[in-house]
DNA sequence: CACCTTCTGCTAGAAAAGTAGCATGTGCTA
DNA sequence: TAGCACATGCTACTTTTCTAGCAGAAGGTG
């Protein structure tokens, strides 16, 4: 069965921001928004000050950030929904390293978990499967 | 002893290659190993089989990648286990995006594919949620 | 064998990424 | 009001990434 899913190019972003960019784009949605010195406290390998905010500037420039003015400082936010860059990023690593298998993904990431979840937290996952099987039939 | 968790920040790879490097890695993992032109047919906005072929030299100075000789071609692949490579993407999935909850991945994960999942695939996820639930008793 | 194809090894260059530092504006406070 | 603390706007520079193309080796085929 051919999966040849043209899913994975579209990406809706990541797949075509720089390293660093990459670094920064990663604070913001955890962060959901963040200053300068926010990202810069965040990222690996931390440049300076002044990097992290021409590396803003350029990805306000490509339209993936937007910033408002809080006080004097800038505050930073990613342009597309957490939502939609969440289901992009799932769909990647799916396609990536599980063949497109959600049931090998949630298997692993059980694996990665498993001993750290509550009894509590999975059977609301055990719910939401249930759910799952209830509106496919 | 404070080794508490250096799970994202080290991401064993991912996090500090270029662009390019990045989107060839990914090939490499989801194909387990593959030749210049397999690298060149999976790349989004593919470059030139020249630059591919000088990309993967440089992937393996730095250790990410290997090469076999198979007939007279080269054949690259991940020198991390891609268990390994999977772990560390997800759980840097699960800190970007999902502020490190197992529970909301798995919610988003069936979200994105519930509809196309079988009854079946559907039954073994549940199986495996029980079982982690016996462990975790 | 002569030729075509396909691969690698190089080297050199263009383009993009990453960085630093100065100038400037503004609020705060002693 | 003078000075400090922090913020942004720029610009220029260095380094890495990304790329092309030439030369040579090796297999396959008429």
């Amino acid at each position: 069965m051919a999966t040849t899913q043209p899913d994975v190019t579209l990406e809706t972003s990541a797949a075509d921001l720089s390293r660093r960019e990459r670094q920064i784009m990663d604070v913001l949605f955890q962060r959901g928004s963040a200053s300068v010195a926010d990202v810069l406290a965040d990222m690996p390998d931390p440049p300076s000050y002044s990097a992290v905010r021409a590396m803003l500037r350029t990805l306000e420039d490509k339209g993936h950030v937007a910033h408002r003015e809080e006080g004097r400082a800038y505050i930073y936010s990613p342009r597309v929904r957490k939502d939609t860059a969440k289901r992009s990023a799932l769909a990647h690593l799916l396609h990536t390293f599980f063949e497109g298998s959600t049931e090998q993904a949630m298997a692993a990431l059980l694996d990665l978990k498993s001993g750290k979840m509550s009894g509590a937290e999975l059977d609301r996952v055990a719910g939401l499967i249930d759910r799952a099987k209830q509106q496919g039939r």
